[in-house]
DNA sequence: TTGTATGCGTTATCAC
DNA sequence: GTGATAACGCATACAA
């Protein structure tokens, strides 16, 4: 493998002078310029990337910090990430933290040790483990950190649920219950706001009790379902806070013998591929999931290269889908 | 930040000493060790990976190759990679190919230049641009490269799609439509085979028209559908080769008014998440997606230790799960 | 604009 | 078993 070395004696010029044809070209005339590269075609030179990154502490690699890949939201804001990622020149180190605060700080550390440049964090935690102090180029997507000023980019979580909610409501809907997610999200509160908005916008009175809390599985879905069908009166529409929980009680409404949208009309969250092949297929929100990862990796870049944000905290559009799990109420 | 250095001088050894210390504890005397240790607590020091990275000409991270991350099979894979993966000490850069070779390129070459010391290949390439030549420690899962001594772990495919073929035959199907993955993918072939076995174990003919082709997407699971709801004498029995499409496939069914599985029984393969809740549960193959996962990192860690590896190919267990989708041939 | 010289922090070679 | 020291390849401060 050619050095740099090589390369400034076939050039006829200094180490430096090479070094500084690729990293700082305007610094070097045109004339010079060309000599270094023709020397480097002819040795076929690749500068090595360790080297590099050594003396410039830098890595050219993110981190990104995910609750669970597995999830089919998130593995599509990935695939975002990793694509805009590669553009910009940048590689993407894996963080699956499986909600373990601990695995969150292991990879947050990578970015102190110059392993990585930066963190997108897809969870709603601050990774760091004094959470007073940011020590490191961070944005935050899809479900943000509330009380803080990380760069974040998310939905208009409260719009899209108080969309939904309006959507339940025209169909005539009053008694609507709600499948949360975890108590502690951000988004969760976010779309419990914007569901209460519409409520009460349409002088409906909304009841705690009517809100059981789930953890976005579909299992969690098909209990919190149990629960909803046991109250009395019995609820006529659910607002589920994603798709997986969503199906999870449409499947347990069938097998009770309940009919969607007939008996109860029933929402989702996200628009997986899933949500179209459904039976009945599902009205939800659809979010641009690889558009968040774009985004935040956008954004993360120009963190990192300490520029101005113009935009510190985006918002991205929804748009609501009408399916075959929701009609008119009874 | 201490460096060796500080840690050397406060321990009183050599820096020489302090680094054999980390790296070759064997060739310390205890004595030493125990000094050595103390400096390092004293003094919070952490090795420099950079400089460790340069310095050996390796980066303990490993780079993974998957078509398309959003892919819930795969995606669950990678958990498993990820998790064993930081177990063992290493970091996974990942390699998003979207199916395009060119960025497969990109990621092997990250290899040469040490940036990661090994691949694991979820697809069925050989990710190399001289594919005589392999120039890097490598594992293949899941889907596995033909006619190559690679190591590789995957699923004991042919005897899967034979069992899933008997169970069929076993209700009195004879006429079964099968919807393919792509023709050049080899665990196509090898599910096709199962499936050729067990028609001929039983003396029933086999015949390559009843072959569609999809791309494992729900859509093109709809999409070979209808091929087959179009065919004469109507096929009784679709063995799909993954659950999309056989969610695809039972969607389409319903929309024309055909009852699953009183018109015609549906099979899949994976056993994604979704399979359960469908309407009606989808028969399928359960695969270990996880040990997948850990099972190719394990394999690939031996690699790039040279270690020999006990076993080259590996196969994991597979489990058929009987649901609603398939009844009785009428 | 270009060259010289230095150092980044570690590991490994070789003496002792 | 331990220490002194070279070397890894590159980027940059400073001198020219």
């Amino acid at each position: 493998m050619a050095t740099i070395r090589d390369v400034s004696k076939l050039a006829g010029v200094s180490v430096a002078t090479v070094s500084r044809t690729l990293s700082h070209p305007d610094k070097v005339t045109e004339k010079t310029r060309k000599k270094v590269h023709a020397a480097i075609e002819e040795t076929d030179y690749k500068p090595d990337v360790l080297a590099r990154n050594f003396r410039t502490r830098r890595s050219s690699s993110i981190v990104v910090l995910v609750p669970d890949i597995a999830n089919p939201f998130f593995s599509r804001v990935i695939r975002g990430i990793e694509k805009q990622a590669q553009i910009l020149g940048y590689s993407v180190l894996l963080g699956d933290t499986q909600g373990m605060r601990e695995r969150e700080i292991t990879y947050t550390k990578m970015v102190n040790t110059s392993q990585a440049d930066g963190i997108i964090q897809l969870d709603s935690h601050i990774p760091f483990e004094d959470q007073n102090k940011i020590t490191a180029p961070i944005v935050n997507a899809c479900d943000c950190v509330r009380g803080t000023d990380l760069p974040s980019v998310q939905l208009d979580n409260i719009s899209a649920a108080e969309d939904m909610t309006d959507h339940l409501i025209s169909l005539g809907h009053k008694n609507i219950a709600v499948i949360s997610g975890p108590e502690e999200h951000s988004i969760t509160n976010d779309r419990l706001s914007g569901h209460i908005k519409a409520m009460e916008k349409a002088g409906i009175h909304f009841d705690t009790s009517k809100v059981t809390y789930g953890d976005y599985s579909i299992q969690s879905g098909v209990e919190a379902a149990e629960k909803i069908f046991n109250m009395f009166p019995r609820p006529s529409a659910i607002f589920c806070m994603n798709d997986e929980m969503a199906i999870g009680a449409i499947h347990r409404a069938k097998q009770i013998g309940f009919s969607v949208p007939d008996d109860i009309s029933i929402t989702g969250f996200d628009n997986i591929s899933f949500a179209e092949f459904c039976d009945p297929p599902l009205t939800t929100i659809s979010q641009p999931a690889e558009e968040f990862g774009t985004t935040a990796m956008t954004m993360l870049y120009k963190v990192m290269r300490e520029e101005e944000l113009k935009q510190k905290y985006k918002l991205l559009p929804f748009e609501l889908i009408t399916r075959q799990s929701t009609g008119p109420a009874k």
